[in-house]
DNA sequence: ACGTTTTGTGAAACACGGCTAACTTTTAGT
DNA sequence: ACTAAAAGTTAGCCGTGTTTCACAAAACGT
C-alpha cells in the first residue's frame, strides 16, 4: 500500500514534533500542518491501518516502518530547503516549497542528486527541527 | 484563478505538441499524457473558461496567458530532467520525476536555483521536444 | 467531584482529477 | 454520398483529501 504525498507529510510532522516535544498528539499535527483535527483523525486511522503509526490513548507514534519514511522525508526536506536557501530564497519560502519537492524523487534519484550536489553535510536526518 | 499541477501539465503538453506537429487536438494531448480523451475534454473546458486555451473546431491552442505558463513549465522540465540526468538518473526516470518537480517552485525561486546551479545552457525554452 | 475546556471522532459534504460508457459529431475511404 | 472509424462530449462514478458541524471523551482548575 503506497503512501501518498499527504501521508508522507503526516509522518514527517510526527517525526519532527516528537523530536521537538517528545510525545505528539493529533492536535499538534493539525496545528503544524495547518489542517483541521478531523483531517488528522482520518489520516491517522488510515496510517495506523497501513502500519505506519500506532495510536495510544492520547498520543501518536511512528512504527519502525513509519519512522523510516519520516526520516527520509525529513532528510530530503532539509536538503531542498538548504539548497534553496543557498540559492538566495528566504527561509520561509524555501521551507514551503521544499515541502513539495521532497515528494518528487525516488530514493535512488535523490541519492544521486545529493551526491552530485555534494550537500551531505546539511542533509542528514540528524539536523534539528 | 490559480492553476493546479494537472492544469500546468495540460498546458505544457499542448506547447510541446504544437512545436512538434503544429496543430494539436485533444486526442494528441490524451495520448501524450496517458489519460483518456474524456479527461482532456473536461480539462480543456476548464482551461478555456479560465482563459488559458482556446478551442477551435478541431484543435486547441494556447492563449498568451497559457503560453507563458506552458513555456515556463517546459523550461523547468528541461532544467530538472537535465539536472537529474547529469546526476546519473536514467532519461526515463528523470523525465518522469522531473515532471513533478517542475510544479514545486515559484518563478522567483526557480530562477535563483537555476542561476546558482548554472545550467542556463540546457534549460531554455528553446530546447526541442 | 463537578463543570469547563480541550482534544478526538464520526457523518455528511465538497473539490479535484481521474475513469467508463454511451452518445454525437467529424473525418475519411470507397 | 454512405458508411465506418476516429475524435469529442456528457453523465455518472470513484478515490483522495479536505472541510464543517455535532458530539464524545478526557484533562484540568478550583
Amino acid at each position: 500500500m503506497a503512501l501518498r504525498e499527504s501521508g508522507e507529510d503526516y509522518l514527517e510532522s510526527i517525526y519532527v514534533l516528537s523530536k521537538r516535544q517528545g510525545t505528539v498528539r493529533s492536535i499538534d499535527v493539525a496545528e503544524y500542518l495547518g489542517v483541521t483535527k478531523a483531517s488528522v483523525s482520518k489520516a491517522m486511522a488510515t496510517l495506523e491501518n497501513s502500519g505506519y503509526v500506532e495510536m495510544g490513548k492520547r498520543d501518536v507514534h511512528l512504527t519502525e516502518r513509519g519512522l523510516e519514511i519520516a526520516r527520509q522525508m525529513w532528510e530530503r526536506h532539509c536538503f531542498f530547503v538548504g539548497l534553496l536557501e543557498d540559492a538566495g530564497v528566504s527561509p520561509e519560502v524555501a521551507s514551503q516549497e521544499g515541502c513539495h519537492m521532497e515528494h518528487c524523487l525516488s530514493e535512488e534519484s535523490f541519492e544521486k542528486l545529493r551526491s552530485m550536489l555534494g550537500r551531505e553535510d546539511v542533509a542528514g536526518p540528524t539536523t534539528e527541527a
